[in-house]
DNA sequence: GCGCGCCAACTTGCATGCAAGAATAAATGC
DNA sequence: GCATTTATTCTTGCATGCAAGTTGGCGCGC
């Protein structure tokens, strides 16, 4: 077998594009690439420490080297990859440290957001607090039928509306790129820790907050509420001695 | 003069590469034109508004449209540029909209910044703020001299030094950029506010917060900090009415 | 004179060619 | 048998070629 350059992993013969996507942005090679390249890396279809070449992924996605060096360029920004110089690319992953690093930037964030959304005139913040408020519920349904990916969904959804719509393109797609990064390390987990029964409490206390047009209080609840997930999050890692995921 | 396709600004017929810096990451030419380009948006050689192809700017670098179109991907994604699907590059300028976001991406930031600098071990966090003393003393000086021009460059390595030194490399590369697009205003309105007398005061209490260790307090005056130069600088340029810098 | 449509000149997106750098394997001297 | 050097083969970085898409102008019909 010649060229078949994988060197640490099952090789996946194709990747497959995203769909695509009926209506949205014209599909241009590079984006298609960057989301199949980072989807392929957030669901393990390229774990940490897989090495491949461009031409390899390349040839995979049944396009050029073109778009997947520029995409690889973008990967690289974002912290999934690392190009080695001459040598090829490489799959990286996520040590405690940088699980805590990025903790700190999301309750940052989300905390200038949850203020950002309870300094909205009362009509706005109150028609996103109900929107929130869907997503808990979903969760608490989610906890009571013990359906763990339900409730890992409908977190996600809660804390991904959180980000969009604080009225700041910069900080939502800030912290959309940096929540992704999270996604594996969090999927891993999800099944070995105890399901947490007062995220949905956690979450009330922030969304009670956006009602009461308190930002300061919303920010403290935002931003408590992730270092509560950090703090349980770390030390399981630590235990398990998961040095990279 | 047929092919000079600069619409709307004096055309510099030539970019300055940053001469190779004398140790650092091997020069690679994407680089060279981000920064190259960057530099230019950053000292208005490229006004917002300024609109040119890649061939052109390519041949300002003198290299080919390659590096230039990967710079460019780059710098959209920074929200220097915006990239005109098949028309063009324009430079967009920022509107107090914008700079208003930006702060708050900033203040966050910072704020955890400073935090994470003040749980740091004692002598670590020492050294540190001696660094910040210093910088602070730098601005008072260039204050008490009436140079503008040194007050903001001691500023800004106060504040590069505060994201640099927290070790948390995700948020010292995110403020980095974030606050590299606010340099543009600042520079703009340097001669137009009254010198901010009290900014040695506000890093002051940063400085002792760290010292101190006390992260809340540190977080509490990083936040109070960019807030503060916020409330001064918006409505400044509100009531100039420069809706785009 | 006015509106409509076609054409030409630009633009970027992507594929490919070529060369330089880095690692590995082979071959040679000892 | 071992260390050192050399050759081979991979890798990416960048230049260039080609095609598709968009714009603006020119001419034609009215």
């Amino acid at each position: 077998m010649a060229g078949q350059g994988a060197r640490s992993a099952p090789e996946p013969r194709t990747l497959r594009r995203t769909a695509p996507p009926p209506e949205a942005a014209k599909a241009n090679l590079v984006d298609l690439a960057y989301e199949a390249i980072k989807r392929a890396v957030l669901e393990n279809t390229y774990p940490p420490g897989y090495q491949a070449g461009e031409v390899e992924i390349a040839r995979q996605l049944d396009m050029s080297r073109t778009p997947v060096h520029e995409a690889m360029a973008r990967l690289q920004e974002e912290g999934f990859v690392r190009i080695l110089p001459k040598r090829g690319i490489v799959v990286l992953g996520l040590s405690p440290d940088d699980i805590d690093q990025i903790y700190d930037v999301i309750s940052a964030l989300e905390g200038a957001a949850g203020a950002r959304i309870a300094a909205l005139p009362k009509a706005e913040r109150t028609r996103i607090a109900r929107k929130l408020e869907g997503h808990t519920a979903a969760m608490s349904a989610a906890l009571a039928a013990g359906d763990r990916i339900a409730w890992a969904q409908a977190d996600k959804a809660f804390h991904d509306a959180l980000a969009a719509d604080c009225r700041n393109g910069r900080l939502s797609r800030i912290v959309g790129t940096v929540t992704d990064q999270l996604h594996r390390a969090r999927m891993f987990t999800l099944n070995l820790r105890p399901l947490p029964t007062h995220s949905a409490v956690e979450h009330q206390a922030l969304t009670d907050a956006i009602l009461a047009g308190d930002a300061e209080a919303a920010d403290r609840a935002a931003r408590a509420h992730r270092q509560q997930a950090r703090d349980q999050l770390l030390p399981l890692l630590r235990q398990l001695n998961l040095s990279n995921l």
